[in-house]
DNA sequence: TTCTTTCACAACCAATTGGTTGCATACGAC
DNA sequence: GTCGTATGCAACCAATTGGTTGTGAAAGAA
């Protein structure tokens, strides 16, 4: 349970029926009995999905009578998105000095056209 | 095994020695004891490490003599980025459409703000 | 040839996960 | 108060995961 946020996010969504309440969600708030509507899994099944969401800080509980309408949280998103667009960008230049190296070394043979995209 | 290709990179990703593995990766190609290193376990389980990434798409391997080195493919890390910015930005959308029915609210009366579905 | 290095595969074990069912609780309706 | 709905919690089970060790194959070096 100690496990850091980002692992968290990070497994939370390597579950699809998990990306398919997150999916749901980005339509409006919905109670676990809602979430569940569409799967064969009983309400407790996805109440846990929704604990491991929640958890991973992904989504809030509201008070609404007995209802517990879950609410998207969808800055955490922006937390993968940096650790990946983070080392995207680090193997792109990687791959672009590389590029740059091979292009320098057959310099007289081919010279590199600039497909940096 | 039988688990979509965006599931699989999202499992592979949730492990931070897996993710470690990644950014190392960045920096070059890298063979498995290379990558076994900095941890103090053993070369089997990175070797069983770098075959989860394998199976996600993200790295490949090569020959070179006995090495088998590891080559980080981060085009892969784009179907996340695809599937995470889609709901995000759906999600952004939403707020933003709730916003304006709130803002419109507090001009005339109450028009039942969660019936969305 | 034989030796060493690198690595994958198989078997095994402990911990975790995703599902179940049953029971307890919170809230509104009666 | 009692009843019904929605939900959480605990216990349990099967499957998966992350680690281990042991064996063995592939590719050079001696």
């Amino acid at each position: 349970m100690a496990a850091d946020r980002l692992s968290q996010v990070f497994a939370a969504l390597a579950d699809p029926t998990r990306r398919d309440i997150v999916a749901r969600l980005t339509l409006g708030d919905a109670s676990v009995a809602e979430l569940a509507q569409p799967y064969d899994v009983s309400t407790q099944a996805v109440s846990k999905h929704v604990k491991v969401l929640q958890d991973a800080g992904l989504v809030s509980r509201g008070r609404d009578a007995q209802r517990r309408p879950c609410h998207l949280e969808a800055e955490v998103l922006d937390l993968m998105t940096a650790w990946i667009e983070r080392y995207r960008r680090a193997a792109d230049e990687r791959f672009r000095r590389l590029d740059a190296l091979l292009a320098q070394d057959q310099n007289s043979e081919r010279p590199e056209p600039g497909a940096a995209s």
